[in-house]
RNA sequence: CGGGGCGUAGCGUAGCCUGGUAGCGCACAGCGUUCGGGACGCUGGGGUCGUGGGUUCGAAUCCCACCGCCCCGACCA
Protein backbone atom coordinates (compact mmCIF):
# COMPACT_ATOMS: atom_id res chain seq x y z
CA UNK A 1 0.00 0.00 0.00
CA UNK A 2 2.82 2.35 1.09
CA UNK A 3 4.77 1.75 -1.85
CA UNK A 4 1.97 2.41 -4.31
CA UNK A 5 1.05 5.66 -2.90
CA UNK A 6 4.52 6.49 -3.10
CA UNK A 7 4.63 5.58 -6.70
CA UNK A 8 1.44 7.64 -7.59
CA UNK A 9 2.97 10.78 -6.10
CA UNK A 10 6.40 10.91 -7.76
CA UNK A 11 5.58 9.53 -11.45
CA UNK A 12 2.53 9.33 -13.85
CA UNK A 13 1.54 5.39 -13.64
CA UNK A 14 2.30 3.44 -16.79
CA UNK A 15 -1.28 2.54 -16.75
CA UNK A 16 -2.84 5.00 -16.79
CA UNK A 17 -1.06 7.63 -19.24
CA UNK A 18 1.71 5.97 -21.14
CA UNK A 19 2.90 8.99 -23.18
CA UNK A 20 3.21 10.89 -20.32
CA UNK A 21 4.69 8.00 -18.39
CA UNK A 22 7.18 7.84 -21.20
CA UNK A 23 8.42 11.06 -21.27
CA UNK A 24 8.62 11.76 -17.32
CA UNK A 25 10.79 8.74 -17.17
CA UNK A 26 13.26 9.94 -19.92
CA UNK A 27 13.23 13.23 -18.06
CA UNK A 28 13.52 11.68 -14.25
CA UNK A 29 15.94 9.32 -14.73
CA UNK A 30 18.04 11.60 -16.63
CA UNK A 31 18.11 9.75 -19.88
CA UNK A 32 17.49 12.69 -22.29
CA UNK A 33 16.13 16.16 -22.12
CA UNK A 34 14.60 18.50 -24.54
CA UNK A 35 16.26 20.60 -26.92
CA UNK A 36 15.56 24.17 -27.59
CA UNK A 37 15.36 23.03 -31.70
CA UNK A 38 12.13 21.46 -32.33
CA UNK A 39 12.22 17.57 -32.35
CA UNK A 40 15.53 18.01 -30.87
CA UNK A 41 16.55 15.99 -27.58
CA UNK A 42 19.84 15.84 -25.69
CA UNK A 43 21.05 12.28 -24.91
CA UNK A 44 22.26 13.00 -21.46
CA UNK A 45 25.43 10.87 -19.80
CA UNK A 46 22.95 7.89 -18.44
CA UNK A 47 21.29 7.70 -21.60
CA UNK A 48 24.27 7.52 -23.75
CA UNK A 49 25.63 5.35 -21.99
CA UNK A 50 23.09 2.68 -22.84
CA UNK A 51 23.56 3.66 -26.13
CA UNK A 52 27.14 3.44 -26.20
CA UNK A 53 26.70 -0.55 -24.10
CA UNK A 54 24.06 -1.46 -27.08
CA UNK A 55 26.13 -0.15 -30.36
CA UNK A 56 29.11 -1.60 -28.40
CA UNK A 57 27.24 -5.20 -28.17
CA UNK A 58 26.03 -4.74 -31.92
CA UNK A 59 29.35 -3.31 -33.55
CA UNK A 60 30.99 -6.64 -32.12
CA UNK A 61 28.23 -8.76 -33.82
CA UNK A 62 28.62 -6.85 -37.08
CA UNK A 63 32.30 -7.27 -36.79
CA UNK A 64 31.87 -10.76 -36.82
CA UNK A 65 29.96 -11.19 -39.29
CA UNK A 66 32.76 -9.74 -41.93
CA UNK A 67 31.26 -6.21 -41.70
CA UNK A 68 33.87 -3.18 -41.33
CA UNK A 69 33.08 0.51 -40.57
CA UNK A 70 33.27 3.75 -42.32
CA UNK A 71 32.42 6.89 -42.43
CA UNK A 72 30.68 8.83 -45.01
CA UNK A 73 29.87 12.69 -45.80
CA UNK A 74 26.55 14.31 -44.00
CA UNK A 75 25.58 16.24 -47.21
CA UNK A 76 24.37 14.45 -50.26
CA UNK A 77 23.79 16.47 -53.44
CA UNK A 78 20.88 16.85 -54.45
CA UNK A 79 21.74 15.51 -57.43
CA UNK A 80 22.43 12.04 -55.95
CA UNK A 81 19.77 11.81 -53.89
CA UNK A 82 17.66 12.13 -57.23
CA UNK A 83 18.78 9.70 -59.11
CA UNK A 84 16.51 6.92 -57.70
CA UNK A 85 12.89 8.22 -58.37
CA UNK A 86 11.26 6.22 -55.93
CA UNK A 87 14.00 6.91 -53.23
CA UNK A 88 13.87 10.77 -53.48
CA UNK A 89 9.88 10.48 -53.22
CA UNK A 90 10.14 8.64 -50.20
CA UNK A 91 12.53 10.78 -48.55
CA UNK A 92 12.00 14.63 -49.55
CA UNK A 93 9.14 15.73 -47.34
CA UNK A 94 11.52 15.23 -44.89
CA UNK A 95 14.64 16.39 -45.76
CA UNK A 96 16.53 19.12 -44.03
CA UNK A 97 18.70 20.79 -47.16
CA UNK A 98 21.82 23.18 -46.53
CA UNK A 99 21.54 26.05 -48.87
CA UNK A 100 24.08 28.57 -48.01
CA UNK A 101 27.73 28.24 -47.15
CA UNK A 102 28.68 31.21 -45.24
CA UNK A 103 26.43 34.08 -46.98
CA UNK A 104 27.14 32.67 -50.28
CA UNK A 105 24.08 30.64 -51.65
CA UNK A 106 25.04 27.30 -53.04
CA UNK A 107 25.11 26.41 -56.46
CA UNK A 108 23.80 23.16 -55.38
CA UNK A 109 21.79 22.34 -52.52
CA UNK A 110 22.82 19.64 -50.43
CA UNK A 111 20.70 17.30 -48.55
CA UNK A 112 21.69 16.84 -44.64
CA UNK A 113 21.12 12.45 -45.01
CA UNK A 114 17.94 11.09 -43.88
CA UNK A 115 20.20 7.81 -45.20
CA UNK A 116 23.07 7.39 -47.24
CA UNK A 117 22.56 4.56 -50.01
CA UNK A 118 23.05 7.97 -52.18
CA UNK A 119 26.13 8.81 -51.28
CA UNK A 120 27.28 5.55 -50.57
CA UNK A 121 26.56 3.97 -53.79
CA UNK A 122 28.02 7.07 -55.16
CA UNK A 123 31.58 5.35 -54.10
CA UNK A 124 30.62 2.37 -54.23
CA UNK A 125 30.74 2.99 -57.99
CA UNK A 126 33.95 3.95 -57.79
CA UNK A 127 35.64 1.21 -55.85
CA UNK A 128 33.94 -1.35 -57.99
CA UNK A 129 35.40 -2.92 -61.20
CA UNK A 130 35.79 -6.75 -60.56
CA UNK A 131 34.04 -9.34 -59.03
CA UNK A 132 37.25 -9.82 -56.89
CA UNK A 133 36.31 -6.37 -55.48
CA UNK A 134 33.06 -8.26 -53.70
CA UNK A 135 31.36 -8.28 -51.55
CA UNK A 136 31.77 -5.02 -49.88
CA UNK A 137 30.78 -5.03 -46.51
CA UNK A 138 30.25 -2.03 -45.03
CA UNK A 139 28.66 -0.18 -41.83
CA UNK A 140 28.46 3.27 -40.62
CA UNK A 141 27.14 4.74 -37.19
CA UNK A 142 26.12 7.98 -37.56
CA UNK A 143 23.49 10.39 -37.20
CA UNK A 144 20.72 11.16 -39.82
CA UNK A 145 18.18 14.01 -39.97
CA UNK A 146 14.43 13.71 -40.62
CA UNK A 147 12.36 16.49 -40.88
CA UNK A 148 9.54 14.75 -38.91
CA UNK A 149 6.00 16.69 -37.81
CA UNK A 150 5.65 14.20 -34.80
CA UNK A 151 8.42 13.65 -32.97
CA UNK A 152 8.97 11.80 -29.50
CA UNK A 153 12.22 11.33 -27.44
CA UNK A 154 13.89 8.40 -28.60
CA UNK A 155 11.26 7.13 -31.00
CA UNK A 156 11.12 10.22 -33.63
CA UNK A 157 13.17 12.65 -33.09
CA UNK A 158 14.13 15.04 -36.15
CA UNK A 159 18.04 13.91 -35.53
CA UNK A 160 19.30 10.52 -34.61
CA UNK A 161 21.91 8.27 -34.01
CA UNK A 162 21.74 4.26 -36.03
CA UNK A 163 23.94 2.43 -37.77
CA UNK A 164 23.33 1.63 -41.35
CA UNK A 165 24.94 -1.49 -43.46
CA UNK A 166 25.39 -1.39 -46.98
CA UNK A 167 26.93 -3.89 -48.79
CA UNK A 168 27.00 -5.07 -52.43
CA UNK A 169 26.90 -8.18 -53.92
CA UNK A 170 28.11 -10.40 -56.82
CA UNK A 171 24.32 -12.08 -57.05
CA UNK A 172 20.72 -11.67 -56.12
CA UNK A 173 21.18 -15.05 -54.12
CA UNK A 174 24.04 -14.01 -52.02
CA UNK A 175 22.72 -10.33 -51.35
CA UNK A 176 19.48 -12.16 -50.23
CA UNK A 177 21.34 -14.29 -47.93
CA UNK A 178 23.15 -10.87 -46.49
CA UNK A 179 19.56 -9.40 -46.08
CA UNK A 180 18.10 -12.20 -43.85
CA UNK A 181 21.48 -12.97 -41.77
CA UNK A 182 21.22 -9.64 -40.86
CA UNK A 183 17.39 -10.06 -40.02
CA UNK A 184 18.39 -12.98 -37.68
CA UNK A 185 21.01 -10.85 -36.25
CA UNK A 186 18.70 -8.07 -35.14
CA UNK A 187 16.59 -10.10 -33.85
CA UNK A 188 19.10 -12.33 -31.82
CA UNK A 189 20.79 -9.16 -31.10
CA UNK A 190 16.85 -7.41 -29.59
CA UNK A 191 16.24 -11.02 -27.54
CA UNK A 192 19.51 -11.56 -26.19
CA UNK A 193 21.10 -8.02 -25.61
CA UNK A 194 17.56 -5.39 -25.14
CA UNK A 195 15.35 -8.92 -23.98
CA UNK A 196 12.99 -7.36 -26.30
CA UNK A 197 11.20 -10.22 -28.12
CA UNK A 198 10.46 -9.48 -31.39
CA UNK A 199 8.51 -10.65 -34.36
CA UNK A 200 10.08 -10.82 -37.82
CA UNK A 201 8.76 -10.90 -41.72
CA UNK A 202 8.71 -8.90 -44.72
CA UNK A 203 6.79 -5.43 -45.15
CA UNK A 204 4.45 -5.05 -47.65
CA UNK A 205 4.51 -2.94 -50.89
CA UNK A 206 3.10 0.08 -49.15
CA UNK A 207 5.45 0.17 -45.78
CA UNK A 208 8.49 -0.84 -47.79
CA UNK A 209 11.87 1.24 -47.87
CA UNK A 210 12.14 3.74 -50.83
CA UNK A 211 13.66 2.23 -53.76
CA UNK A 212 14.15 -1.16 -51.43
CA UNK A 213 13.22 -3.97 -53.90
CA UNK A 214 12.26 -6.22 -50.32
CA UNK A 215 11.85 -4.49 -46.50
CA UNK A 216 12.16 -7.21 -43.82
CA UNK A 217 11.79 -5.79 -40.35
CA UNK A 218 11.59 -6.72 -36.67
CA UNK A 219 8.67 -5.40 -34.86
CA UNK A 220 7.85 -5.21 -30.55
CA UNK A 221 4.87 -4.64 -29.18
CA UNK A 222 4.80 -2.10 -26.35
CA UNK A 223 2.83 -2.04 -23.46
CA UNK A 224 0.32 0.29 -24.75
CA UNK A 225 -0.52 -2.21 -27.40
CA UNK A 226 0.92 -0.69 -30.10
CA UNK A 227 3.49 -2.39 -32.26
CA UNK A 228 7.26 -0.18 -33.00
CA UNK A 229 9.28 -0.96 -35.89
CA UNK A 230 12.89 -2.08 -34.18
CA UNK A 231 14.96 -2.39 -36.96
CA UNK A 232 15.07 -3.27 -40.76
CA UNK A 233 17.43 -4.67 -43.45
CA UNK A 234 16.55 -4.16 -47.22
CA UNK A 235 16.82 -6.22 -50.04
CA UNK A 236 17.87 -3.30 -52.30
CA UNK A 237 18.36 -5.45 -55.54
CA UNK A 238 20.08 -3.68 -58.45
CA UNK A 239 17.88 -0.44 -58.17
CA UNK A 240 20.42 1.30 -56.93
CA UNK A 241 23.43 -0.19 -58.45
CA UNK A 242 21.64 0.94 -61.84
CA UNK A 243 21.30 5.04 -61.17
CA UNK A 244 24.38 4.81 -59.43
CA UNK A 245 26.29 2.29 -62.29
CA UNK A 246 28.01 0.09 -60.09
CA UNK A 247 29.24 -2.51 -62.34
CA UNK A 248 31.70 -4.99 -61.74
CA UNK A 249 33.26 -7.46 -64.89
CA UNK A 250 32.27 -11.25 -63.10
CA UNK A 251 33.73 -14.53 -63.40
CA UNK A 252 32.79 -14.78 -67.32
CA UNK A 253 34.27 -11.99 -68.35
CA UNK A 254 30.57 -9.86 -68.07
CA UNK A 255 29.68 -6.40 -66.61
CA UNK A 256 27.24 -6.79 -63.99
CA UNK A 257 25.45 -4.57 -61.74
CA UNK A 258 25.92 -5.10 -57.98
CA UNK A 259 23.09 -6.51 -55.91
CA UNK A 260 22.88 -4.72 -52.89
CA UNK A 261 21.43 -4.54 -49.52
CA UNK A 262 21.16 -1.93 -46.75
CA UNK A 263 20.25 -2.49 -43.07
CA UNK A 264 19.93 -0.58 -40.01
CA UNK A 265 19.15 0.22 -36.24
CA UNK A 266 18.71 3.64 -34.12
CA UNK A 267 18.40 5.31 -30.83
CA UNK A 268 15.19 4.52 -31.32
CA UNK A 269 15.99 1.39 -29.50
CA UNK A 270 16.69 2.88 -26.07
CA UNK A 271 12.93 4.04 -26.18
CA UNK A 272 11.67 0.14 -27.35
CA UNK A 273 13.66 -0.60 -23.92
CA UNK A 274 12.46 1.82 -22.11
CA UNK A 275 8.54 1.06 -22.92
CA UNK A 276 9.10 -2.61 -22.81
CA UNK A 277 10.45 -3.23 -19.32
CA UNK A 278 9.76 -0.23 -17.15
CA UNK A 279 7.03 0.42 -14.74
CA UNK A 280 5.73 2.42 -12.32
CA UNK A 281 8.80 2.87 -10.41
CA UNK A 282 10.99 3.88 -13.39
CA UNK A 283 13.76 2.56 -15.59
CA UNK A 284 13.99 -1.64 -16.01
CA UNK A 285 17.41 -1.94 -17.78
CA UNK A 286 18.58 -4.80 -19.09
CA UNK A 287 21.74 -6.21 -16.90
CA UNK A 288 23.66 -6.42 -20.70
CA UNK A 289 23.08 -3.13 -21.41
CA UNK A 290 22.54 -0.88 -18.13
CA UNK A 291 25.34 1.76 -17.44
CA UNK A 292 25.32 1.00 -13.80
CA UNK A 293 24.19 -3.35 -13.19
CA UNK A 294 24.92 -3.07 -9.32
CA UNK A 295 24.60 -0.26 -7.05
CA UNK A 296 25.77 -0.15 -3.51
CA UNK A 297 23.59 1.61 -1.15
CA UNK A 298 25.65 1.90 2.23
CA UNK A 299 23.33 2.33 5.26
CA UNK A 300 24.52 5.47 6.78
CA UNK A 301 23.78 5.23 10.13
CA UNK A 302 25.96 6.14 12.90
CA UNK A 303 30.08 5.69 12.41
CA UNK A 304 29.21 3.56 9.49
CA UNK A 305 31.96 5.96 7.45
CA UNK A 306 34.14 3.72 9.79
CA UNK A 307 32.04 0.17 9.77
CA UNK A 308 30.25 0.01 6.58
CA UNK A 309 31.88 1.90 4.05
CA UNK A 310 35.46 -0.18 3.94
CA UNK A 311 33.46 -3.34 3.53
CA UNK A 312 31.10 -1.60 0.69
CA UNK A 313 34.04 -0.12 -0.63
CA UNK A 314 35.69 -3.73 -0.83
CA UNK A 315 32.70 -5.11 -2.76
CA UNK A 316 32.49 -2.45 -4.95
CA UNK A 317 36.33 -3.42 -5.96
CA UNK A 318 35.32 -6.97 -5.90
CA UNK A 319 32.95 -6.77 -8.53
CA UNK A 320 34.74 -4.08 -10.35
CA UNK A 321 37.50 -7.35 -10.39
CA UNK A 322 34.79 -9.62 -11.82
CA UNK A 323 33.79 -7.27 -14.52
CA UNK A 324 30.71 -6.01 -13.53
CA UNK A 325 29.53 -2.22 -13.98
CA UNK A 326 29.06 -1.26 -10.25
CA UNK A 327 28.66 2.19 -8.47
CA UNK A 328 28.69 3.00 -4.79
CA UNK A 329 26.17 5.82 -4.11
CA UNK A 330 28.11 7.10 -0.89
CA UNK A 331 26.65 10.35 -0.65
CA UNK A 332 25.64 11.35 2.46
CA UNK A 333 23.36 14.39 1.54
CA UNK A 334 20.51 11.50 0.71
CA UNK A 335 18.74 8.61 2.77
CA UNK A 336 19.09 5.14 1.58
CA UNK A 337 15.37 5.30 1.34
CA UNK A 338 15.91 8.26 -0.92
CA UNK A 339 18.85 6.30 -3.23
CA UNK A 340 16.71 2.91 -3.31
CA UNK A 341 13.84 5.00 -4.77
CA UNK A 342 15.97 6.66 -7.22
CA UNK A 343 18.45 4.14 -8.50
CA UNK A 344 15.07 2.12 -9.22
CA UNK A 345 13.94 5.04 -11.39
CA UNK A 346 17.39 4.76 -13.31
CA UNK A 347 16.43 1.41 -13.58
CA UNK A 348 19.47 -0.50 -12.10
CA UNK A 349 18.98 -3.96 -12.55
CA UNK A 350 20.48 -4.59 -8.73
CA UNK A 351 20.94 -3.21 -5.48
CA UNK A 352 23.04 -4.26 -2.69
CA UNK A 353 22.23 -2.77 0.39
CA UNK A 354 24.79 -3.25 3.61
CA UNK A 355 24.50 -1.64 7.08
CA UNK A 356 25.58 -2.17 10.23
CA UNK A 357 23.32 -5.35 10.56
CA UNK A 358 24.98 -6.95 7.71
CA UNK A 359 28.57 -6.67 8.85
CA UNK A 360 27.82 -8.25 12.12
CA UNK A 361 25.79 -11.41 10.07
CA UNK A 362 28.84 -11.22 7.16
CA UNK A 363 26.13 -10.63 4.70
CA UNK A 364 24.32 -8.04 2.23
CA UNK A 365 21.24 -7.96 1.33
CA UNK A 366 20.72 -7.91 -2.74
CA UNK A 367 17.53 -6.56 -3.71
CA UNK A 368 16.44 -7.06 -7.80
CA UNK A 369 14.85 -4.48 -9.65
CA UNK A 370 12.69 -6.78 -11.76
CA UNK A 371 10.97 -8.79 -9.11
CA UNK A 372 11.93 -6.32 -5.96
CA UNK A 373 13.27 -9.60 -4.30
CA UNK A 374 15.70 -9.03 -1.60
CA UNK A 375 17.83 -11.66 -0.35
CA UNK A 376 20.47 -11.79 2.10
CA UNK A 377 23.97 -13.02 0.43
CA UNK A 378 26.76 -13.91 2.68
CA UNK A 379 29.55 -11.65 1.40
CA UNK A 380 31.73 -14.58 0.28
CA UNK A 381 29.80 -15.52 -2.33
CA UNK A 382 28.41 -12.38 -2.93
CA UNK A 383 30.75 -12.05 -6.62
CA UNK A 384 29.26 -15.20 -7.81
CA UNK A 385 25.10 -14.87 -6.66
CA UNK A 386 25.97 -11.28 -8.10
CA UNK A 387 26.32 -12.37 -12.20
CA UNK A 388 24.41 -15.44 -11.76
CA UNK A 389 21.34 -12.91 -10.62
CA UNK A 390 22.41 -10.21 -13.08
CA UNK A 391 22.05 -13.13 -15.75
CA UNK A 392 19.01 -14.23 -14.12
CA UNK A 393 17.53 -10.92 -14.44
CA UNK A 394 18.18 -10.71 -17.97
CA UNK A 395 16.32 -13.91 -18.39
CA UNK A 396 13.49 -13.02 -16.42
CA UNK A 397 12.87 -9.82 -17.98
CA UNK A 398 12.93 -11.27 -21.89
CA UNK A 399 10.59 -13.96 -20.26
CA UNK A 400 7.79 -11.39 -19.04
CA UNK A 401 8.37 -9.15 -22.09
CA UNK A 402 7.63 -12.54 -24.13
CA UNK A 403 4.69 -13.75 -21.84
CA UNK A 404 3.15 -10.15 -22.58
CA UNK A 405 3.83 -10.26 -26.50
CA UNK A 406 2.13 -13.49 -26.51
CA UNK A 407 -0.98 -12.56 -24.17
CA UNK A 408 -1.63 -9.51 -26.50
CA UNK A 409 -1.23 -11.44 -29.79
CA UNK A 410 -4.63 -12.13 -31.27
CA UNK A 411 -5.31 -15.33 -33.87
CA UNK A 412 -8.58 -13.70 -35.49
CA UNK A 413 -10.23 -14.94 -38.83
CA UNK A 414 -13.32 -12.01 -39.18
CA UNK A 415 -13.38 -8.37 -39.52
CA UNK A 416 -15.56 -8.14 -36.89
CA UNK A 417 -13.53 -9.47 -34.29
CA UNK A 418 -10.80 -7.76 -35.77
CA UNK A 419 -11.86 -4.36 -35.64
CA UNK A 420 -12.95 -5.42 -32.18
CA UNK A 421 -9.67 -6.40 -31.26
CA UNK A 422 -7.89 -3.40 -32.58
CA UNK A 423 -10.55 -1.10 -30.82
CA UNK A 424 -10.80 -2.45 -27.15
CA UNK A 425 -7.28 -4.42 -26.84
CA UNK A 426 -4.85 -3.38 -29.29
CA UNK A 427 -2.14 -5.98 -29.54
CA UNK A 428 -1.06 -7.46 -32.48
CA UNK A 429 -3.50 -9.54 -34.69
CA UNK A 430 -2.18 -12.61 -36.51
CA UNK A 431 -4.41 -13.41 -39.59
CA UNK A 432 -4.61 -13.86 -43.30
CA UNK A 433 -4.45 -11.12 -46.05
CA UNK A 434 -4.59 -11.73 -49.21
CA UNK A 435 -2.01 -9.38 -50.55
CA UNK A 436 -4.18 -6.93 -52.35
CA UNK A 437 -3.50 -3.30 -50.98
CA UNK A 438 -7.05 -2.29 -51.12
CA UNK A 439 -7.80 -4.49 -48.44
CA UNK A 440 -4.37 -3.16 -46.13
CA UNK A 441 -6.29 0.56 -47.37
CA UNK A 442 -9.29 -0.22 -45.99
CA UNK A 443 -7.83 -1.49 -42.80
CA UNK A 444 -5.66 1.47 -42.46
CA UNK A 445 -8.73 3.63 -43.26
CA UNK A 446 -11.27 2.04 -40.56
CA UNK A 447 -9.16 0.76 -37.93
CA UNK A 448 -5.46 2.73 -37.84
CA UNK A 449 -3.94 -0.90 -38.14
CA UNK A 450 -1.35 -1.59 -40.27
CA UNK A 451 0.43 -4.85 -41.53
CA UNK A 452 3.60 -4.90 -39.65
CA UNK A 453 5.29 -8.15 -40.99
CA UNK A 454 4.07 -10.73 -43.53
CA UNK A 455 5.37 -14.05 -41.83
CA UNK A 456 8.03 -15.59 -43.33
CA UNK A 457 7.19 -19.61 -44.57
CA UNK A 458 9.77 -20.68 -41.79
CA UNK A 459 7.81 -19.20 -39.30
CA UNK A 460 4.32 -20.23 -40.19
CA UNK A 461 4.61 -23.24 -38.39
CA UNK A 462 2.04 -25.61 -40.12
CA UNK A 463 -1.00 -22.46 -41.28
CA UNK A 464 0.06 -22.54 -44.92
CA UNK A 465 -3.25 -21.38 -46.33
CA UNK A 466 -6.48 -19.36 -45.26
CA UNK A 467 -8.85 -16.80 -46.24
CA UNK A 468 -8.13 -13.22 -46.07
CA UNK A 469 -9.75 -11.47 -43.32
CA UNK A 470 -11.75 -8.83 -45.20
CA UNK A 471 -12.19 -10.04 -48.68
CA UNK A 472 -12.15 -13.75 -47.53
CA UNK A 473 -10.27 -14.99 -51.04
CA UNK A 474 -7.89 -17.88 -49.80
CA UNK A 475 -4.22 -16.62 -49.52
CA UNK A 476 -1.16 -18.19 -47.99
CA UNK A 477 0.02 -14.81 -46.63
CA UNK A 478 -0.13 -15.24 -43.15
CA UNK A 479 0.58 -11.41 -41.57
CA UNK A 480 0.77 -9.49 -38.26
CA UNK A 481 -1.23 -6.32 -38.28
CA UNK A 482 -1.21 -3.70 -35.27
CA UNK A 483 -1.79 -0.19 -34.96
CA UNK A 484 2.07 1.68 -34.88
CA UNK A 485 4.10 4.26 -33.98
C1' C B 1 -0.95 20.13 -42.11
C1' G B 2 -6.43 19.91 -40.08
C1' G B 3 -9.49 19.51 -35.00
C1' G B 4 -9.04 20.28 -29.65
C1' G B 5 -6.25 21.67 -25.17
C1' C B 6 -2.18 24.09 -22.70
C1' G B 7 2.30 27.66 -21.98
C1' U B 8 3.64 31.45 -14.73
C1' A B 9 11.36 29.47 -11.21
C1' G B 10 14.41 22.97 -12.93
C1' C B 11 9.35 20.19 -12.10
C1' G B 12 4.10 20.52 -10.58
C1' U B 13 0.90 24.51 -10.06
C1' A B 14 -2.29 29.20 -7.75
C1' G B 15 -3.36 33.96 -9.51
C1' C B 16 -6.31 35.54 -15.22
C1' C B 17 -13.10 35.71 -15.29
C1' U B 18 -13.44 41.25 -12.37
C1' G B 19 -6.00 44.93 -14.83
C1' G B 20 -2.81 47.58 -9.44
C1' U B 21 3.45 44.33 -4.50
C1' A B 22 3.71 37.23 -8.66
C1' G B 23 2.23 32.99 -4.30
C1' C B 24 2.60 27.66 -2.90
C1' G B 25 4.74 22.45 -2.96
C1' C B 26 8.91 19.70 -4.67
C1' A B 27 13.84 20.44 -6.27
C1' C B 28 18.38 23.74 -5.28
C1' A B 29 22.24 26.30 -1.50
C1' G B 30 24.00 26.89 3.90
C1' C B 31 23.86 25.09 9.01
C1' G B 32 22.27 21.48 12.52
C1' U B 33 19.79 16.99 13.82
C1' U B 34 18.89 12.44 10.92
C1' C B 35 19.65 7.91 7.89
C1' G B 36 17.42 -0.49 7.13
C1' G B 37 11.99 2.34 1.67
C1' G B 38 11.56 9.01 -1.12
C1' A B 39 13.80 12.51 6.90
C1' C B 40 13.15 17.16 9.77
C1' G B 41 14.04 22.25 11.54
C1' C B 42 15.85 27.05 10.61
C1' U B 43 17.92 30.33 6.89
C1' G B 44 18.58 31.55 1.78
C1' G B 45 18.94 31.92 -3.75
C1' G B 46 16.27 31.58 -8.10
C1' G B 47 10.78 34.75 -12.29
C1' U B 48 12.08 38.34 -19.79
C1' C B 49 4.62 35.22 -16.30
C1' G B 50 6.29 31.36 -24.24
C1' U B 51 7.64 35.68 -27.95
C1' G B 52 6.34 40.22 -30.36
C1' G B 53 2.93 44.03 -30.88
C1' G B 54 -1.53 46.70 -29.20
C1' U B 55 -5.18 48.88 -25.47
C1' U B 56 -4.29 51.39 -20.66
C1' C B 57 -1.69 55.98 -15.94
C1' G B 58 -0.67 50.72 -15.13
C1' A B 59 -0.93 44.03 -18.34
C1' A B 60 0.65 37.34 -15.96
C1' U B 61 -4.51 39.20 -16.34
C1' C B 62 -7.87 42.41 -21.95
C1' C B 63 -7.01 42.32 -27.76
C1' C B 64 -4.02 40.67 -32.21
C1' A B 65 -0.15 37.88 -34.39
C1' C B 66 3.52 34.38 -33.97
C1' C B 67 6.21 30.33 -31.50
C1' G B 68 6.35 25.94 -28.60
C1' C B 69 4.26 21.60 -26.15
C1' C B 70 0.40 17.71 -25.45
C1' C B 71 -3.88 14.81 -27.29
C1' C B 72 -6.84 13.20 -31.73
C1' G B 73 -6.35 12.49 -37.30
C1' A B 74 -2.95 12.48 -42.24
C1' C B 75 2.98 11.27 -42.89
C1' C B 76 7.33 8.44 -40.99
C1' A B 77 13.14 4.50 -38.17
Amino acid sequence: MKKEERLVKKITQKSKDFSKWYVEIIKKAEMADYAPIKGMMVIRPYGFAVWENLQNLLDLRIKETGHSNAYFPLFIPESLLEKEAEHLEGFSPEVAWVTHGGKEELEERLAVRPTSEAIIGNMYSKWIKSYRDLPVLINQWANIVRWERVTRPFLRTTEFLWQEGHTVHETAEEAQKETMMILELYKEFTESELAIPVISGIKTEREKFAGAEATYCIEALMADGKALQMGTSHFLGQHFSKVFNIRFEDRNQKLQYGWQTSWGVSTRLIGAVIMAHGDDSGLKLPPRIAPIQVVIVPISVGDWQKTVLPVATRIKNDLKQAGIRVKLDQREEFTPGWKFANWEMRGVPLRIEIGPRDIKNNQAIAVRRDTGDKTPVALKELKEKVSATLADIQKSLLKAAFKYQQDNTHEVDNYEEFKSVLENQRGLIKTFWCGDSACEDRVKNETMGTIRAVLLDKDKSGKAKGKCVLCGKETDKLVYFARAY
